[in-house]
DNA sequence: AAAGCGGGGAG
DNA sequence: CTCCCAGCTTT
């Protein structure tokens, strides 16, 4: 090689990289005054001016694997019950739970109020602005420290979620066979990141990706991407990205309501691991398979007849399909002083109903209260009604 | 790198 | 029904 040809090569690089940036530029530019005209007014998002990192963190939080819409009246509620760090850090993690319960995935409720505490405790109650020291804290990943760091503090710190995934993965073509490379669309979304308005870039993009570059159906021709998408020309929007699925498994189970006389339903606390680990429930046990791995009762009471009231609830989780059976009894003081001791010892507590809005439910259990407390019984295709004793002994416990 | 973790609405 | 939504933590 002679050292003129090197020269152009370099001048040739130079003038990729210029073309490149101006490309980048274009695209960021194209996309802000999309966002100025047609971005979406949010309870969270204060238009020529930035939220606070309170208001930024609760919404991202709750956003996390669910919906604007189903957000919003939890944000309201939220913000009026905690409407600073200190208030959320001080109050009781149960009427955290309180607020949060119907929202799902209930450990960002939990890291919630920890990461509170953690601020007052160790960042004089106030955020840190820089991604790096806001990834430390608790319940905060990539993600999130990268939206509080630009939407609140104005950094130039990219987020990358589902939407930035499939806008960046459309705009580049990116088809991978198997997982996107989540470093490479990290790198090309900073790429496209506004230099002067890095908080509107941030909303922007996930306005785009929630609104015009959707899952199914996008509206590609009102799109500020539209003559630039490899996707779109190349006909594969609707096969980028490439999502694998993955594998249910069914489970049955028995759910059980005990009614004391007076009237108050046994409830009890579920373990701090695992599925909807903390919150209040009704005895139940499920097993995957069919019904015929089932156990008859499996929760040993005395003296007393179980119904099958051939209700069932049903519901599904991300890799779980349940099906609840709902038995019902009723026990007294009198005849089953032992029981009774036994399920207190066990950490069950009698509940009247009307003291159910004071205990975290899933959405699992307030289907279970919908159905078991309304006096119709079910009807089944023959026209009787399914209701029956299924049991009278201990003997048919394990 | 993979699995676990909720709930809801759109199509 | 299927898909997937402003992801994080644990193993």
């Amino acid at each position: 090689m002679t050292i003129l040809s090197d020269e152009n090569s370099v001048v040739k690089n130079d003038e990729k990289d210029n073309e490149e940036n101006e490309k980048r530029a274009a695209l960021s530019s194209a996309l802000l005054s999309w966002y100025d005209q047609f971005g979406r007014d949010l309870p969270w998002r204060v238009r020529g001016a930035h939220p606070s990192p309170y208001t930024v963190w609760i919404s991202e939080i709750m956003l996390q694997q669910t919906t604007v819409k189903t957000v919003i009246p939890y944000f309201y509620r939220f913000l009026e019950k905690f409407p600073d760090i200190e208030t959320l850090a001080n109050a009781d993690i149960e009427d955290v739970l309180l607020m949060w319960q119907g929202l799902g995935y209930y450990t960002r409720a939990r890291k919630l109020h920890e990461c509170a505490q953690y601020l007052v405790k160790n960042h004089g109650g106030k955020f840190p602005e820089t991604y790096s020291e806001l990834l430390k804290l608790p319940g905060i990943g990539p993600y999130t420290a990268a939206s509080i760091s630009s939407l609140a503090f104005d950094k130039r710190e990219a987020v990358v979620d589902g939407n930035v995934i499939r806008v960046i993965s459309r705009l580049y073509g990116i088809q991978e066979s198997t997982a996107i490379s989540l470093p490479d669309v990290t790198k090309k979304a900073q790429n496209l990141m506004s230099d002067t308005r890095a908080a509107d870039y941030t909303s922007a993009i996930m306005d785009l990706g929630a609104t015009v570059c959707t899952p199914k159906n996008p509206v590609c021709n009102s799109c500020p991407f539209e003559t630039d998408c490899a996707a779109l020309s190349l006909h594969l929007i609707e096969e980028i990205p490439k999502i694998e699925k993955l594998q249910k498994i069914n489970k049955i189970g028995k759910l059980f309501w005990i009614e004391n006389e007076s009237k108050e339903v046994l409830i009890r606390k579920r373990s701090e691991k695992g599925l909807l680990h903390g919150l209040t429930e009704f005895p139940w046990e499920a097993v995957e398979g069919d019904r015929s791995k089932l156990r008859e009762i499996p929760f040993p009471i005395e003296n007393t007849d179980w119904i099958e009231t051939g209700k069932s609830v049903r519901h599904v989780f991300t890799h779980i399909n349940l099906t609840l059976e709902i038995y019902q009894t009723k026990i007294n003081s009198m005849k089953n002083e032992s029981d009774l001791m036994n399920l207190k010892k066990s950490g069950g507590q009698f509940v009247s109903k009307k003291d159910f809005e004071n205990y975290p439910f899933s959405t699992l259990m307030k289907k279970v209260i919908r159905e078991a407390d309304s006096d119709d019984q079910k009807v089944s295709k023959n026209g009787k009604k399914s209701k029956k004793i299924v049991s009278k002994t201990l003997s048919q416990f394990e």
